[in-house]
DNA sequence: TCCATTCGATAAAGATATTTGATCGAATCC
DNA sequence: GGATTCGATCAAATATCTTTATCGAATGGA
């Protein structure tokens, strides 16, 4: 059967003529004439081959047909009003859903708790985040399989805008046992006599911080490479060595004791995370208001914060 | 939102669109010009007042909005398909709904078992039995709730047709030891003398036989008036006296010999039952199927029956 | 029984929507 | 840097839908 002719229209008029079992009356309901009812109806039952009302005397009934398409009718009404409701949500920004990408650290030690916090707030809206290698976001970004991205970096593609999003400070840290824990303040050459747990040469903390070491002319004894921040995380928190770690990946330790902040003199290193998106995307609700709500939680830092009636992170 | 204006149209040139991501392929699918297909999707847009699609440079990509419509639309798609599976099904006559009204004695006792053998050959026919006295029978199919109906007597109001449809014997019986059993042949007299059981004076068949003894100026001794057929039946198998029946509502007991069938002399009364349906209806393939396998299961009697290989009984 | 009324069908005219055809400008590919 | 691809846009052509006016059948009331 061929069912490209068959519109909306139809099924709405032949559901108010179903309903009132009158032509004139849907016709009145609809604001239209009987005559266009009839037509509707007419071209309905062609279309569909088979007789929906069968009149007797001056009243009309459904037949079984009819009443097959009654139901089905129903049926795709139901399913309109649900598209309806979905685009009322989407334009109102209380439904939808965000493709989130970002770097490793930001995505690990950073988002899943902003994004915890946005869910709350906003129930209707899905947030997916998937962490990859920078690269790889800001292909797909560019691919338009993410809506946002959070990195490490300011990306340069053209099409992209990349914006800064979050101060992190790279800082050094060692156990609470660890002969240097007890100093009150460190000197970097003193750093230089510890074993040192460091990433691998490709990201950006480890770039940042071997300038650092470079440009005072130091070198490091057994720097140990380790494949993740989790890594050096543990061996630290075992006594092993010293390491450096973006702020946001041990701040729960150095809140707890577990680990401690070292007063090296003269290492203030700030590294900037980078919200990027789209040029020129006019952005729907939904997205604005995740990258609203980030920007927020991300200058009112995270952990210590209250939130105000609307969900959004205040110093509280 | 106002979606009186989306069409089936719009949903499927998006669809479309979305597929291929381009407006140009899109309309060499649908074969439709890329202007008539950017025309529709402008206008989708508009009514949904999200954009769908995002351009970028010379390609296009879905927004979240775009990909909730996606989803939508192909839930659409696929209730219009099952729209048109099940219209196909009518036409075909492989599938629809018949509403049977029929009276107590064929509905209980004959239509259970034509409904059984035709559902059987025809499972995708969803067939309901509705028994009623014959008067709320015939209201309602005036009023469409039957289809088709079955009953004692010719339906006379104007509008409806009735047919003669089975012959239903009107016979005498009791139980293998009442004392008439072994009788080779019995005199309407000696019916007069044994207890009778009779239904209530309203009934078809208590008429028909009423008529059969006035005729014959014959009294009957202690007509005892039960409540419904299988009272009467009950307490002519324990043997408490004589009754007749419809041969439809015995035709099992005489079978296995737990009635007899006494043979009066002069007292073959045949009754026939009637097809009842509206005078000018173009019946649907369903009903037409049903009531052409009803009209052939009565012919050729039933039980004795095999199938053929269209489901239909014949002598086997 | 007859007349007024109600109901849906229909044809032609008028109003809306849709599609085409022709261009445009931007982005991309070679 | 030029050819090409892509979607947007506008006017004209076409298709579709709606109205208007009328018909005949059925009904209900006098």
């Amino acid at each position: 059967m061929d069912l490209r002719r068959l519109t909306l229209h139809q099924l709405r008029v032949f559901h108010a003529v179903a309903r009132h079992l009158s032509f004139t009356r849907a016709g009145e309901e609809l604001l239209l004439t009987q005559s266009a009812v009839s037509a509707q109806v007419r071209v309905l039952t062609d279309l569909l081959g088979v007789p929906l009302f069968e009149q007797r005397g001056r009243r009309i009934y459904l037949t079984d047909a009819g009443r097959t398409l009654l139901e089905h009718a129903r049926r795709l009404d139901a399913a309109v009003e649900a598209l309806g409701d979905a685009f009322d949500a989407l334009r109102h920004g209380t439904g939808g859903r965000v493709r989130v990408g970002a770097s490793t650290s930001i995505g690990t030690y950073f988002l899943p708790f902003l994004i915890g916090g946005f869910s709350e707030s906003h129930p209707g809206i899905d947030v997916a985040l998937e962490i990859e290698n920078s690269a790889h976001v800001q292909d797909r970004l560019l691919r338009s399989e993410f809506d946002v991205a959070y990195v490490g970096a300011p990306v340069t593609a053209p099409g992209l805008v990349a914006e800064a999003f979050l101060e992190d400070e790279i800082l050094f840290a060692c156990a609470p046992g660890h002969p240097l824990a007890a100093s009150p303040r460190v000197e970097p050459q003193q750093l230089a006599r510890h074993k040192l747990f460091v990433r691998e040469p490709g990201s950006a903390t480890r770039r940042t911080v071997d300038a650092y070491f470079r440009d005072r002319g130091l070198a490091l004894l057994e720097p140990v490479q380790l494949g993740s921040v989790e890594a050096i995380k543990q061996s630290v928190l075992a006594g092993l060595g010293v390491a450096y770690f973006s702020e946001l990946t041990v701040r729960k330790e150095l809140a707890e004791g577990s680990l401690v902040r070292l007063a090296v003199r003269d290492a203030r290193v700030v590294r900037t995370f980078f919200e990027v998106h789209h040029q020129d995307c006019r952005p729907l609700p939904a997205l604005q208001r995740f990258t609203e709500f980030a920007r927020v939680y991300a200058r009112h830092g995270f952990g210590q914060l209250g939130r105000n009636r609307d969900g959004y992170p205040v110093r509280g």
